[in-house]
DNA sequence: AGACGCCCCCGAAACGTTTCGGTTTTGTTA
DNA sequence: TAACAAAACCGAAACGTTTCGGGGGCGTCT
């Protein structure tokens, strides 16, 4: 192993001069720097992370924490977070350290854990709650965090989110505009943020559009095609008047409402119109859907490259107006919303 | 960060002492010793990794690398591995760096620029080929691995495997015990070692039950239900005499079994007897298929254990013959097979 | 009493890197 | 050409741990 003492020797140079050479330090002629920079390719010089983590306080070492559950191996969203993860730190020469707890392990002690020795320098933070333990530990034990998602009306910490509030404000204000007044929420699981800032969304176009907040119709649940089937089912066969339009929090559960309306023997969009967001999590074309599927448009996706960076300069003290990233989106209307039929 | 200095003032002792204390040296009373390791505690010291990766050449690091795959999202095994190995390895108070690669990326200069730093002990290799380049890599570079399966007759490496042989030729003879003589083999993809193991096992037992080795039956491709499908579908078209026994290398590929089966209107085990291989990936139970599956039973989740074991055997330099671990496995008969009809 | 062995302990070096502070070399200016 | 600044360089210390070689103190055997 070709260490910094070979690439000196070998450059005529001391130890201190290659170094700054290779970091590009400003005293060190450009010359020297490129030399010492050649020698150090043709030895394929690696420098030693965990000496330079020993001076520098840095390993390099970026965690993800995940709680196994059932569901892990169901969805593809675990999949979607760790290879896109993983891609994205090793891009940025850091190393990306999974680990999954055990199914009753409590979360915290485990974070304290890898805290404590110093081996890891920041985490990722996914699938946030509204009260979030482990932000509040990361905090304040003082080590760089970035969340997937916001946590609280005025975070102070690192993430990178879309707008939920405005996506589902835009959608259902675009149904209400339609003329819709019973218009459905099928959202995601209660205490998380975006589910959150996504009802709120919904509330405040409501308000907007002159529709009493006590018409407002959510339900909660799992990002399953069966949630979308039974709240459905459920919804148009009780006796209260029927809704008109279903925003769904998730493809898979406009899967589940297709399903169920079809059974039902309702068309759509002439009987009830139906919207969803699409995070490309599902393995699903929104254009198979027949009809074809109207959708706000944001993958999943293209959080990761945000988030590493996000991280990456939470670690190396960036201030947090630069730490703090709201991606885009695109609305795309399809054939899946109308004017209600009356 | 309390460091060893602390706890060594703190104890009135060297900070040799401490550390030969804390390691459990023998050269230290055990009065001491105890007294060191309760002051440790209070002062909840835990041991810079870095500081002591460099004094002894090892990181606490462990690696994964996988190749990103569309079909890594849809079968369960990935999230198992991964999961599974997680698990083990942080028991062990290791951490697991998982790497997944782009699409296209060739994976060796991944193992490279993994290996050239020093930042990682040791590997585990999953999905093994007949001619691993992996493998090949690491021996070269005397960088510590263990293969999950055996590359090679002989293999030089650490791994656990089970005996895909054994296994296979017990079914096989199972099979031709009961009276079978056209006996199928739907087969994993064709160049892993699991299933070269399997085909080998296979085809011993034909020669052992004295029938013409010419006359095996083998299908190669992905361990899926549509697989099973087409290759039985396939195989009960021909002009050729149907087979009566066929043996599947998973439990997904005996659902499409079943399903083929089953529109091609034939009965098991009346009409063709089916065996499958049953290693807990697919979320199926056995006991739910009609007739219930007869299978060989090895679940793939008591893998990890020995894996990270024997990993950590290979990175402290145990000798081989403690690092080559084969796993058991349960015969379980039950309605899916039985002699053929005529 | 001297020699020996054992138990418990310690100082110092080493791992490979970064960085502080200082020194030499070079170039510019009066 | 002397003075001075800037550029280029270097030695040494530091990070926290392990380990090598050594050394007192004490009991036991000859």
């Amino acid at each position: 192993m070709t260490t910094l003492k070979d690439v000196a020797k070998k450059a005529g140079l001391s130890i201190t001069q290659t170094s700054r050479a290779l970091n590009d330090h400003s005293d060190v002629s450009a010359a020297t720097r490129e030399r010492v920079k050649e020698i150090a390719l043709t030895l394929q010089y690696r420098p030693n992370l965990s000496a330079r983590k020993l001076v520098s306080g840095r390993s390099g070492l970026v965690g993800l924490v995940v709680p196994r559950t059932k569901d892990l191996a169901s969805d593809g969203l675990f999949i979607e977070v760790v290879s896109g993860l993983s891609t994205e730190f090793s891009l940025r020469d850091m190393q990306f350290v999974l680990h999954v707890t055990q199914p009753e392990e409590p979360i915290i002690p485990v974070y304290k854990r890898l805290v404590g020795n110093g081996a890891i320098d920041g985490f990722v933070l996914i699938d946030p709650r509204e009260d979030d333990r482990r932000a509040a530990f990361l905090s304040k034990a003082k080590v760089p965090f970035v969340v997937h998602g916001r946590i609280g009306p005025n975070p102070k910490h690192a993430y990178f989110d879309i707008d939920n509030e405005k996506i589902f404000r835009g959608i259902t204000r675009h149904l209400s505009a339609l003329g819709h007044r019973r218009i459905v929420l099928l959202n995601g699981i209660e205490d998380r943020t975006y589910a959150e800032a996504r009802s709120c969304g919904y509330r405040h176009a409501l308000v907007d559009s002159r529709i009493d907040p006590s018409e407002a119709i959510i339900r909660s649940g799992a990002m399953t095609e069966s949630f979308g089937l039974i709240s459905t089912v459920d919804l148009f066969s009780g006796p209260e008047p029927r809704p008109t339009a279903i925003i769904c929090g998730s493809v898979r559960i406009a899967k589940g409402v297709y399903q169920a309306l079809n059974a039902l023997g309702l068309s759509i969009p002439r009987d009830v119109s139906v919207f969803a967001h699409d995070d490309h999590i599902a393995q699903i074309q929104t254009e198979a859907f027949y009809p074809a599927l109207s959708v706000t448009d944001a993958p999943m996706r293209d959080s990761w490259k945000p988030l590493a960076a996000c991280l990456e300069g939470a670690i190396s003290g960036a201030p947090l107006s630069e730490l703090q990233v709201v991606g885009p989106y695109r609305t795309i209307l399809r054939q899946s919303t109308a004017a209600p039929c009356q």
